[in-house]
DNA sequence: TTGACATATATCGTCAGACGAAGTATCGTC
DNA sequence: GACGATACTTCGTCTGACGATATATGTCAA
């Protein structure tokens, strides 16, 4: 749906925003993003876990394993203190981002009176 | 100021929108992206370059040399018909996608009442 | 009971693209 | 003539998204 680069800055934010105020299992937190955006996000398996990898690693979630008889086995991930930090400041980042790319990009900015004309 | 991740979706739109109208050169294209965004702008000179050559390669800019006398030499880029094509597109891509964004990891969803509870 | 499909995770290799570093060269100015 | 702004080039590195592939269990219908 969307491309690849464009995800590529908001990975991160997704995923602790499908964590905020609840722990989720790696597939649960692609449906939830997929449910959110109205099916416009789809994240590759491969993407979701990796990405889940690479926070844990940050120490921003924090992975417990749940194998209850008659399931399968699950890694619950659960915001860390430092990931709720990375979540608040990264919300921000991502607010502040859009209003610049909106007025960097916005067709205000064509034909007379342009910038060192 | 912002992440390299953040502005790897927006690139090309950047410079696309900074040369909507008119052509302009490489350098004068990253000082004109800053002043319009504040000074939050700033991008390394190897990264812009890089992002040209590779949209002339995609067609969607045509560089020109120019080499008055008295004056250093520049390349000055224009967009294509099919850049201006993927100006709008970009455009209106941006938009969705920031809206998605919005939507998805907007501060509405934490507590009670989630997805797939 | 078998086959398909959803659930659930793991691992590997590839590819694109942002960026730092280092280099070349011209112009104005102090 | 040294310094800083202007102007472009090239190279190597690193990160991260993703396709492919593998493994295994639960559910449901023919």
């Amino acid at each position: 749906m969307f491309s690849s680069d464009l995800k590529r800055g908001s990975m991160d934010l997704f995923v602790l925003s499908a964590l905020d105020g609840r722990s989720r299992h790696g597939y649960d937190i692609g449906k939830v993003l997929e449910v959110r955006s109205g099916g416009q996000l789809q994240l590759p398996v491969s993407t979701l876990y990796s990405t889940l990898y690479r926070m844990e690693d940050r120490g921003w979630i924090k992975g417990r394993w749940v194998e209850k008889g008659g399931e399968r086995r699950r890694c619950f991930y659960t915001l860390t203190p430092a990931g709720q930090t990375a979540l608040h400041t990264q919300r921000q980042e991502w607010a502040a981002f859009a209003a610049m790319v909106t007025l960097v990009i916005g067709a205000g900015h064509a034909g007379l009176g342009d910038v060192a004309e």
